[in-house]
DNA sequence: ATCAGGTGTTAACGTTGTTAACGCATAGAG
DNA sequence: CTCTATGCGTTAACAACGTTAACACCTGAT
């Protein structure tokens, strides 16, 4: 039956995102199955019946996150640059805003709606500008991987001492170039984004004549 | 002594590639401490003593990953366009040479030798080209970031049937554009990192003017 | 010959993901 | 109203994992 159906997946939902809040509040390796069931207060087997395993949960979780995307975006530009530009700030946000939301993203694989629907508006934009079929598709899977490649370094940065890599930086005859390099830009992410944004779009923009 | 030091990190980086070689047949998940023990007939502890922990085995494969890339780059091209397409396509090809590569370096942080001749080489790529420190440092993290993200789609699409994804496309009504695009490339990945770098190098190409 | 420091081994601890088995309630059929 | 079947929650347990303490060994310097 139908409504028993989304009566389920509602459920499923409510218990993925109780597992983003213990992944947010201890990242993704403290994730358990049973700190998920006590945070709850239900039992054990009875995540289980919700979902097929652990990876299907995370699954799950990637679905909530990306669910984000949309809501995020302003939609306020009619040039096609700066659709673009809006839907990777709102992917870029969506996944910032849990703790390693780009490994979880990143690391499963899934078709739902949230998923579709993200690709249907994402699709328009390019198709819109004048795009054909195939450099639109190409134009999305670009910008969606150099963004959770993105965050995934910056989400991966969170726990290193930055001092580690500066002063592994020092010993510099060997290194000329790296040691010459201003490597607090190397944490600065906003800096990063909006360059490869930037660049992003440039190129695109070439593709398109 | 550093005699004693170079030993203790080659058998290290022999251990780390016996790991690889565990994780090339059975995934990164079927990657166990005691499965890679025996594989190199020795006992548990003793690997304990080699790494910190399992994470610092992952490094130093993310290490042994990373050192091939100079080892695949052709270094034919004076054309900075050339170089760079070079860079990349051996980072690719180097994340692509191990299963689950892309997961392996992205999730691991490292300041060693190998990452640091890495960047090296790459960094005297733009400076010759005439971009500025901070440019150069952009460019670099951008195109590795992109690199990086499409190799992990790349790789997390392994495991899944493409019918499934075809599948879940069809009920076209909901979603027009998706239905409308040709999603047999989303699988062809050589034309979607051919599409990106293209689209990177362009980019970059305006952003040196 | 003695002693110290690094190397390998045995055994175990606490946790994890996952599942089998059972009991309960609730709803539909007679 | 009674019987029955179907789905849900609970108890308990399994096998496997990462990690570490304790001990035995061997080698090389004093």
């Amino acid at each position: 039956m139908s409504i028993r159906e989304t009566k389920t997946t509602a459920r499923a939902e409510t218990v993925a995102r109780a597992a983003l809040a213990l992944v947010d509040s201890g990242g993704l390796e403290s994730l358990t199955m049973r700190k998920l069931a006590t945070s709850l207060d239900m039992q054990l087997p009875t995540i289980y019946r919700l979902f097929d395993g652990k990876q299907a949960l995370i699954d799950e979780m990637a679905e909530v996150i990306l669910a984000e995307v949309p809501e995020r975006m302003e939609r306020d530009g009619a040039d096609w640059r700066a659709r673009a530009a809006d839907f990777a700030k709102a992917m870029r946000s969506a996944l910032l805003a849990h703790r390693d939301g780009a490994r979880i993203v990143g690391g499963s694989y899934t078709t739902k709606r949230p998923t579709l629907t993200v690709a249907e508006e994402v699709f328009a934009i390019w198709r819109d500008a004048g795009f054909s079929p195939e450099s639109a598709l190409l134009a999305c899977t670009t910008l969606f991987c150099y963004v959770l490649g993105e965050v995934l370094e910056q989400q991966g940065a969170d726990g290193v001492e930055r001092g580690e890599l500066l002063a592994a930086v020092l010993p510099g005859a060997a290194y000329p170039h790296v040691a010459t390099t201003p490597m607090d830009l190397f944490f600065d992410f906003e800096a990063r984004f909006e360059f490869g944004l930037r660049v992003l779009l440039a190129g695109l923009s070439a593709e398109l004549r």
